[in-house]
DNA sequence: AAGTGGTCTAGACCACGCG
DNA sequence: GCGTGGTCTAGACCACTTT
């Protein structure tokens, strides 16, 4: 038997609502008191949940006007190209080059995976983002069958795999682990990326943790760093 | 008119303490009972202000026992080489190359610098990093001569620049920007590293924001990422 | 002035760790 | 069993934004 929480419900509740887009990006959440008449309950509870979305980057507060919704991502300080998801100076375009499809697990992935992933097939995709239609990241994407389905890219939400899993999975990535590395790019990456064999290119492995127990993606990425370095900030 | 709010009052008694060691780490702080009695307040308030320390990961609440000291920086997320902090496995040393000493800035920052500090000269040093008595990482430091004295390197607190800062001027790193790019290694960087001309090595240009106004630290930094990648996790 | 989130009080009971 | 931190109630007043 276990103990229900009520902020934890609360905080869930909200959470759905966001992810499912009933509450959309930059509105206004209903006012702390309208949540406490809603859950029969007082501010203080009310005030643990919201704090709790926004450690979790949904929503961010405004004294006197309200809690407002995030396009959640953007806050996250992940590793980003600089200039992706930033102002329009750039264009940036992603295309899958190899559709999601079931495969063996590849040895590449920089990380152990535990006897759960290793006993499923995984499914793998790779895609390239182009800034200005220039090639600049080259990037390879796995996750176990057995945690998730496979989702054909036409289904992306917006074009974007980490959206499709938050508004149609409700699932979120709660952190990740890298390793970086500065490596001569092979005649394959070299060709992807249209640049010489041989170039010095920054290579990165990724396991993202997800908010689903045993589902793991895992990232193996090569950037093209001479024009676009890659960009990462991180506040407490 | 300021308006003193007291869970700030206390978090920063309590931050002040940790940092001069009176709460040193791994020790458990008074219960918050007591900072109730001590503080003449509630536990909402005290609670508040523990919740803070935890934010800003000075401290660890442990149910059932107490709230634990942490050694701050550890815990941070900043990018650390494989092996660095962790376990004993690997043999880490640091030795100061350059002196800090007062000099103009260099145009190699890979920052804007703010008025305030193009106006005063700068303090430089240079140190490189050893793993296992094989040089992995060469770091360039700068930092505003008008926010901030010269420190001498024997006056580092265990031998760390970031520790000085904390327990000698109760001075925080608050956050930081990086960028990061996949260069090759020039002669002169890499003779100190020792490794071939050309050779792919991770540049990476780091901005730190501090607790102190006004006070940035700068780092360029090379590191042979060959042998001990560059790691960095962070969880929401 | 009305409504929002921010701070604070003075309690209560619960879940966990340890002796 | 006792002390710790975790959850929750039912209020109060303040600071900020908007109308």
């Amino acid at each position: 038997m276990k103990k229900i929480k009520k902020y934890h419900q609360i905080q869930e509740y909200i959470k759905k609502r966001i992810q499912t887009q009933k509450y959309p990006p930059d509105s206004y959440l209903p006012s702390e008191n309208e949540f406490c008449v809603q859950f029969g309950t007082t501010r203080t509870t009310v005030r643990k949940a919201l704090d709790e979305l926004l450690k979790e980057g949904f929503i961010a507060k405004e004294q006197g006007k309200g809690s407002k919704v995030l396009e959640r991502g953007k806050y996250l300080g992940l590793l980003s190209v600089k200039g992706f998801s930033g102002s329009t100076d750039y264009k940036v375009k992603t295309r899958v080059t190899v559709e999601p499809k079931v495969v063996e697990w590849d040895p590449i992935i920089g990380f152990p995976l535990s006897e759960d992933e290793k006993s499923s097939k995984c499914v793998y995709f790779q895609r390239v983002r182009y800034i200005d239609d220039k090639p600049v990241v080259l990037e390879n994407n796995w996750y176990a069958l057995n945690a998730l389905e496979p989702i054909r890219s036409e289904e992306f939400v917006e074009g974007s795999f980490f959206k499709t899993l938050s508004q149609e999975y409700l699932i979120e990535i709660m952190g990740a682990e890298q390793e970086l590395r500065s490596v001569p790019a092979s005649g394959d990456i070299a060709k992807k990326l249209g640049i010489a064999v041989g170039a010095p290119i920054l290579h990165i492995s990724i396991r993202f943790r997800t908010s689903r127990p045993h589902l793991n993606l895992y990232g193996d990425l090569y950037c093209n760093t001479t024009e676009y370095p890659i960009r990462n900030s991180y506040f407490l």
